[in-house]
DNA sequence: CGCGACAATTGATCCATGTCAATGCGGGAT
DNA sequence: ATCCCGCATTGACATGGATCAATTGTCGCG
């Protein structure tokens, strides 16, 4: 039960079939598609790229478009008046980005690395969702795995401690990144202010959590901390505080 | 934007339209239904009832049904080996139950006070998902109302302090409970317990906040401290740390 | 009316994490 | 090479909330 789910973001898990409406796989919406479908989507689509650290969208700007993210990585974050920010999701290649029914962005979107996205016009990718049930349900899978994972990480950000947060995220970031190799390794796409922004902790804690992992030999650090090594993941997802049983994905 | 949300769950939330189908109104599912969907569902429902304390279902057991909620108050919470335990949804009347395509329940679900569910046989629901399009945009709907909840949750749990939490819970609790009186009203549902459990925080903090925000004015108490009054909605927004310009529901 | 059970409050203390401040490190430009 | 500049690390200290423990309050019941 406490499987480490990907991270937060609408994101298409378990698709087999690549999308051959868009070159670069991108699973996510299409995944369930037939012919006359993906010709659809490919009809009403566009790409589009933002640099590393420039703003998708701001907290109730108008978002006119839906899309998915075809490469990089970019982020999900409210924040209160007195500038406090907690991330609420981080997108990987294949999440879907934007709310179909809805125009205006409920949180900033930010691009952590240089990202592209492959848009679809809003209004016509609301009409698909009205006759191509594939589409929708494939859509609301996807929503129900984010809301999944949302829960998870409400779990990790009211209970868990700063080096259970921290060990985690490391977990998560080695699963997914390096499913194969060994020794896991995986270049962090968050930098520590992004990681605390994540763990609602501060950058502070951040680096000394990961410092106290290295000194018990539960992770190791290459490139000036920007990559992360580890040898027994169970030591890792131990302290990370769930149980035990996390399934492999893939 | 910091609009407060309905609690945490799958919340049938601006259906106006009352589902005849069922004569409690829940409108959650079966808002845009026409004759021949609201036939179907009638015909695969069912009801439950489970007095308060009483478990649902325990993370991990197989949940046959889905459903949603017609009368009472129920909890979604997922813990830590150790019996840390976290509040991941609160579920209240028309707010939805389980998940189509999925057999088992990944939090456990409780009964805080006496709970009647209306109960859908799941693979009848899912075959109706497949040829209802509306039923499945409702529920796509509601799903994405309950992520973007999730995620205000997580700004909550990540960055707020334990004073905020409490106000945020106490202004969401008197909105929905008693939209129309002056002074605000109402019971709550919850104890102090499951409010330490939904904030992240522990009985004491929360007892103690309470008392805080009583001895400067912000609310006043009856029955015990199980009844909460407030006089000034917008002194304890602002004590809840959200901006000012949330939006009053109905 | 008094008793018991349970929930809530209050108090005293501790500790994990935040805060403020200084130092270290690595990569890019010149 | 060297100088920056941004990011990460480390240190010293403050504090919000947890923890442990006791008390009070409320409701139901005899």
């Amino acid at each position: 039960m406490a499987e480490i789910r990907p991270l937060v973001a609408l994101r298409g898990a378990m698709a087999t079939q690549d999308c051959n409406a868009c070159p670069i796989r991108h699973r996510a919406v299409c995944a369930k598609c037939a012919g006359a479908e993906l010709d659809r989507l490919a009809a009403m689509k566009s790409y589009r790229s933002w640099a590393a650290g420039e703003t998708i969208a701001l907290e109730g700007d108008a978002l006119p478009f839906v899309g998915s993210i075809v490469r990089g990585c970019a982020t999900l974050t409210r924040s209160l008046e007195d500038g406090r920010v907690q991330m609420v999701g981080l997108l990987m290649p294949s999440d879907f980005v934007g709310r179909p029914g809805r125009t205006t962005a409920p949180y900033e979107v930010t691009a952590v690395t240089d990202v592209t996205l492959c848009l679809f016009d809003r209004q016509r990718f609301e009409a698909l969702l009205i006759d191509a049930p594939q589409v929708a349900s494939r859509l609301l899978e996807m929503s129900l795995d984010e809301l999944d994972a949302a829960r998870d990480w409400m779990l990790l950000l009211g209970r868990k401690t700063a080096r259970e947060r921290v060990a985690t995220l490391l977990a998560l970031v080695l699963r997914r990144a390096a499913a194969d190799a060994r020794p896991l390794r995986a270049e962090l796409p968050l930098g520590r202010e992004a990681m605390a922004s994540y763990l609602g902790l501060t950058i502070e804690t951040v680096s000394r959590q990961i410092t106290a992992l290295k000194r018990d030999d539960v992770i190791r650090l290459e490139g000036g901390g920007r990559t992360v090594l580890c040898d027994d993941l169970a030591a890792l997802l131990i302290e990370a505080g769930d149980d035990g049983d996390g399934e492999m994905p893939g």
